[in-house]
RNA sequence: GAGUCAGUAGCUCAGCUGGUAGAGCACAUCCCUUUUAAGGAUGGGGUCCUGGGUUCGAACCCCAGCUGACUCACCA
């Protein structure tokens, strides 16, 4: 049954639909059954399969009605599957053979809507217009929904009314991705290119491993964590915010390559590419160096390229991406020579300061040596490199886990990847030398006293853990999230998280039912007379009674209550 | 955190200089032949984000707030 209160809060339509529920349940049939329904084929595999040579015989199959095309006694309707949207024909005749014609009168025409879930058995043909279709023998009724989903329809890829509020896209992924089209390929592709890089790992023996999400200490990062509280240990942990350092202890540990997909958590600013919760992936390999691992991310970019779109190329805006091996390589400091003209090669911080002003690359005096380099790289060089490009060499004070380079004790052996003018992967030779790292630790420290709120924290156990000897080692980790909006050509974060994080729905405040009754306002009314506006009972304080009794009885006559009018002294007992 | 813009029917959006709240889709009723973003006719559906203010009169103007989008700053 409906409730005189839930007439008041839904829809037109919402109504409409529970009625057509219990319209349902009265002819006996259950719009929730319990029992499986057998599947022989999807919408996809018929529509690839049949032939119009061949009779392509019986099928099964079930999924959302999406559109309704009525006509008399002959129906055509859209079903869509997981994998696709076929079209029905529902002939009356067809599907009630006998002389009760309910089933498609009464139950496919005016009670089944647009979103239901139903089977259908029959055979496929190609209509007159051309397309293949199901002649339904059989419907059964699967689910009953009895929220309206948006339509959206398409032609020549053409999108109508598309449903496209995109907060309410994220919110409520679940209705995204039932109407528009191309929001389950860019999740499929997410996975596939994660299935890709995982098989690219396994097949060359790494190892896929877990290690903490809650950490005591948050390290392998410079960010703010979220911190939460461990009741029986009453210590605070740290959601992680990288797993770097656990992944070095497993190469002290002896696994000559280990890697993880680490969910990360960062308490920091979110936009359309930082949501608080995000995907890295990193591996180490022990015996390798940054060379190396060059090397190895170009040979593991393409793979997935070819694995995902079927070629090394793909267009991403206007730019057509080339994932054919090899990569371009340069330094940092050519990098900042090719793109202004200086050479800061063994430039002090004064004379850093001098060339930020110079370039008007906007600094702050917190800023040391390594930090003024990346500024100005970020402002002048990064976004120019849009075909993959690994940045090598960056500057020792930005790199505190990467080791010193071999041939300059200013610079580190770290590389990043840049793609459309973005960083994607990042890598070193690791640090280690654990006397380095503890100094390395320490200066961080100070940065941190110098008001950098994202500057590391010391990991002793780590420190410990190079101290036992850890082997020359190569570690590149990659943003997930970011790799799969560069494939799947999408432009921010949140069209790439199935549940983005999102600020929490707020309905407006209500007073409880009780509230008001316990003021003597009979209980059938409360629902009218917060739907009159009066949400809280302190707001019903200056309510005039006159007034309060036309529009409560109003509301009732209006939405077909069925409740006996108030008398007006009644509603003035209600004030007083 | 700052700036810009927006919030009107279930969805997408109009709404002029302040003067009775609109369209398409969806929904309902009726008609109907294998139609395809089905068609025809008729109809129902609104806290114009919220609260103040100005005004004879506010969806529209002013102020405050809420929510969102975009841009910028910081982080991946």
């Amino acid at each position: 049954m409906i409730t005189p209160a839930q007439r008041l809060e839904l829809s037109e339509q919402e109504i409409l639909r529970r009625e057509s529920l219990e319209a349902l349940k009265e002819l006996g049939i259950n719009p929730y059954p319990a029992e499986k329904y057998d599947i022989s084929h999807s919408s996809t595999e018929i529509k690839e399969r049949f032939n119009d040579d061949e009779d392509f015989g019986e099928v099964s199959i079930a999924g959302r009605i999406m559109g309704r095309r009525i006509m008399g006694k002959a129906s055509f309707a859209e079903m869509l599957d997981g994998s696709g949207r076929i079209q029905l024909y529902v002939n009356r005749d067809e599907l009630c053979p006998g002389e009760d014609k309910t089933l498609y009168n009464t139950v496919f025409k005016k009670l089944l809507d647009i979103g239901d879930f139903v089977g259908v058995t029959g055979k496929v043909f190609r209509t007159q217009m051309g397309e293949i279709s199901v002649e339904v023998k059989t419907l059964t009724v699967l689910s009953k929904a009895i929220k309206p989903l948006p339509i959206v329809k398409e032609k020549d890829g053409q999108v109508y009314d598309s449903f496209s509020d995109p907060e309410l896209r994220a919110r409520q992924r679940y209705v995204d991705l039932v109407v528009n089209a191309g929001v389950k390929e860019t999740f499929v592709k997410r996975t596939k290119i994660i299935n890709s890089i995982r098989s690219f790992f396994n097949e060359k023996g790494y190892l896929e491993v877990d290690t903490p999400v809650l950490q005591p200490i948050p390290g392998g990062a410079a960010a703010r964590p979220f911190i939460t509280h461990h009741n029986t240990l009453d210590i605070p942990l740290y959601l992680r915010i990288a797993n770097e350092l656990y992944l070095k202890r497993l190469i002290v540990g002896g696994f000559d390559g280990v890697y993880e997909f680490s969910r990360n958590f960062r308490n920091e600013g979110m936009d359309r590419t930082h949501n608080p919760e995000f995907t890295a992936m990193e591996i180490y390999v022990a015996y390798k160096d940054y060379n190396w691992m060059m090397d190895f991310t170009e040979a593991m970019l393409e793979r997935v390229a070819l694995d995902v779109n079927g070629s090394t190329t793909m267009k991403v805006g206007d730019q057509e991406i080339n994932f054919q091996r090899p990569f371009k390589r340069i330094s940092m400091i050519d990098a900042i020579k090719e793109h202004t003209g200086i050479d800061i090669n063994g430039m002090d911080v004064p004379q850093l300061r001098e060339v930020c002003d110079k370039l008007e690359v906007e600094i702050d005096d917190t800023m040391g040596k390594g930090k003024l380099i990346d500024e100005i790289f970020g402002e002048k060089c990064e976004h120019t490199y849009i075909q993959p490009t690994f940045i090598t060499d960056y500057p020792v004070e930005m790199s505190p886990l990467c080791k010193k380079h071999r041939e300059d004790p200013e610079l580190t052996e770290r590389f990043e990847l840049m793609i459309n003018g973005k960083e994607i992967a990042n890598a070193y030779s690791e640090l280690n030398d654990p006397i380095d790292q503890l100094e390395r630790f320490q200066e961080q420290m100070k940065l941190a006293d110098k008001g950098d709120d994202e500057a590391m924290f010391i990991d002793m156990d780590f420190v410990r853990s190079l101290e036992y000897g850890m082997p020359p080692t190569s570690g590149m980790g990659i943003g997930i999230d970011r790799l799969v909006m560069l494939i799947t050509g999408m432009e921010t974060i949140q069209d790439v998280l199935l549940f983005p994080q999102m600020r929490p729905e707020k309905g407006a405040e209500k007073d409880a039912v009780s509230k008001y009754t316990e003021a003597g306002i009979p209980e059938d009314w409360v629902a009218v007379i917060q739907k009159a506006g009066y949400r809280t009972l302190s707001s019903l304080k200056d309510a005039k009674p006159g007034k309060l009794h036309q529009e409560v009885c109003g509301l009732n006559k209006k939405h077909k209550l069925g409740l006996t009018n108030p008398k007006l002294d009644e509603v003035e007992g209600w004030l007083a």
